[in-house]
DNA sequence: ATCCTCTATGCAAACGATTGCACAATCGAT
DNA sequence: ATCGATTGTGCAATCGTTTGCATAGAGGAT
């Protein structure tokens, strides 16, 4: 019935004022500029007609949308809906609003939705899908608009600021905690190295190994094609197959470690008492799975809210570049790390 | 740099015609309007000059954002990843975004968000959020603004047109499982009654014991708070704690079942040994939970495509209702059941 | 009473697109 | 050669707000 057709004119109308009047009492810091008995009468009746702003209008006028464009690799990855959450209270709390994509790792389709939300004009990104080397973050840079890097970075972030955890420190939590428990052959399946989290994370083992003094072998290193369950069992079956022995095997995220699980039930392997493995990230219900995962804990809801807090800062000082932010993780111990046989 | 202050306006001027020759060479259904020659020209003259059309003033203009609202309950609750991506897909496909936020169950943090997106003039919502009985649904009725209820359904939709799984049906595979097994006394973990999903799921164990023969004893059921784990330990921990016999129990959702294995080891109880269980959702990675969980199998993406048909139907056609839509569930068996000691 | 300073409101031009209507040019038919 | 139909562009109003500027009136100082 009432599909709100009542605009500020009928509003202005309706109380006997300029509908430039009525703006003045509805925008917080021009208030003050009318008569509070006049404010009062447009108030009610804004209430009183059923009055609904017109953002598209508000935006168009403003050339602020208040909206923040967020692009993640894919949202059935368990790592990212905690982010968001962080993300939307952090906007929220400001007035804006997130406008959420996946990209599902696709160049082309991330450009696609970059088109959209640039004829949108969001006021800002979030990418949580950058590559270390990122044509995408390159031409958002070249629009000039403001630019937060979440949870990956990329190689050399120019005016984009970053808001990620420090993965090599993470890895050396659980490199640490495995030499604690007297592992000597430690293998690590690293996630892709063309994401600044399967790099660094790989080049955190490495560093680790050598810092506890455990020799490294390069037969007991495999990068995996992907950050998935799927890579991270045929990363393990790699592994397994090259005959060389290892008594626990440090992963690049927890789905890869779930595939490692698999790997090991196919060949009738137990975990931990044959092979101790572990993840990162904490991901949800790592706890409940069997074994219960060994994992790195990351601030996900707190990296959310650093980073929506980031761009808003951007946004009201264009010029400045801002500090990039590196979140500490935590090692949390459970059931699939254990004493070497 | 060259952030986007290019408007149709300066492609004309480019290209020596008026913006609203630009404009038609811009629209595909207005295209065939303007000489092959110069819809020539003015595309170049898009590209050369960079041209990035604001589709805030477009919508403005058309009175249609091409954005459809979708609220959920709680992102981090993994039954809504797949769905949301199902919806995602299907708008996609027709030029349509999805402007996702969630409401953490509160109504009043709904009206909020359901305000800001009539504000920016969403063209339709999807709504995971409804209760039997939901005042946001009447209000968005009310708006006469197409609205589409996915997963959940309230008691009389009015306008509103429902996409759901046969909650019911799905029930009746897990009790003729368990019955099949050889179960006489089966417990039951109820969602909370004001949401159709755990009313339907109710209502549908009680159909299903008697349709199966079995006797069910009021003491044997009992209703969680919310669809969470920590209900589901607790509500478990009741049905214990009554001293009443049973040797499974069936509920409402997956979160709940992984509540109720809690309470289990809390008691040092074993599932399957003692007592079996089953969940509803097959959210992901309840196939490698300890034990793997029997449950029953929702088309979550199907789901979210459906909706997203659903909503641009209506869109289509203003006038008309269209049909509810109830997806059939599947039972997957796993190692939370087994014949009863 | 005159002048000056404020203050509260009105006016009108944007913001960047779309679209009904008018009109000029082209073409074919008579 | 004239007319009517057809086709391709231009014109200008419009979508709903915001905001710099103009102005009318109130109030105070002289």
């Amino acid at each position: 019935m009432a599909r709100a057709k009542v605009t500020i004119h009928d509003v202005a109308n309706a109380v006997g004022v300029h509908p430039s009047t009525v703006s003045r009492v509805l925008n917080a810091n021009t208030r003050h500029m009318v008569t509070a008995e006049i404010a009062q009468r447009v108030i009610e009746a804004t209430r009183a007609l059923g009055y609904h702003p017109n953002a598209l209008a508000h935006s168009l006028r403003t050339r602020r949308s208040n909206t923040i464009g967020v692009l993640i690799p894919d949202i059935t990855n368990p790592v990212f809906p905690p982010i968001l959450r962080g993300i939307e209270d952090g906007l929220a709390a400001a007035g804006y609003t997130a406008m959420i994509a996946n990209t599902d790792g696709a160049a082309d389709r991330a450009n696609l939705i970059l088109e959209g939300m640039l004829a949108r004009r969001v006021d800002g990104f979030i990418l949580a899908t950058a590559q270390r080397k990122d044509p995408t973050i390159d031409r958002c840079v070249a629009e000039d608009i403001p630019l937060v890097l979440i949870n990956r970075t990329t190689k050399s972030t120019g005016r984009a600021i970053s808001v990620v955890t420090d993965d090599a420190a993470g890895i050396a939590l659980t490199v640490a905690h495995l030499a604690g428990l007297g592992h000597k052959r430690i293998a690590h399946i690293a996630g892709p190295l063309h994401l600044s989290t399967g790099y660094e994370r790989h080049r955190g083992f490495i560093a680790a190994m050598d810092s506890v003094g455990l020799e490294r072998q390069p037969a007991l290193i495999v990068v995996a094609e992907a950050f998935s369950e799927h890579a991270g069992e045929r990363a393990m079956l790699t592994l397994l197959d090259r005959g060389k022995k290892f008594t626990a095997v440090v992963t690049g995220n927890d789905l890869l470690a779930l595939g490692a699980y698999d790997a090991l039930n196919a060949r009738g392997l137990s975990c931990p008492k044959d092979i101790s493995i572990t993840g990162f990230n904490d991901m949800p219900f790592v706890d409940k799975v069997s074994p219960p995962l060994t994992t790195v804990r990351i601030q996900h809801y707190e990296m959310g809210m650093r980073a929506a807090g980031a761009v808003l800062e951007r946004i009201k000082e264009p010029g400045t570049r801002g500090a990039d932010i590196r979140l500490e993780p935590a090692l949390v111990v459970r059931g699939s790390t254990a004493r070497p046989a």
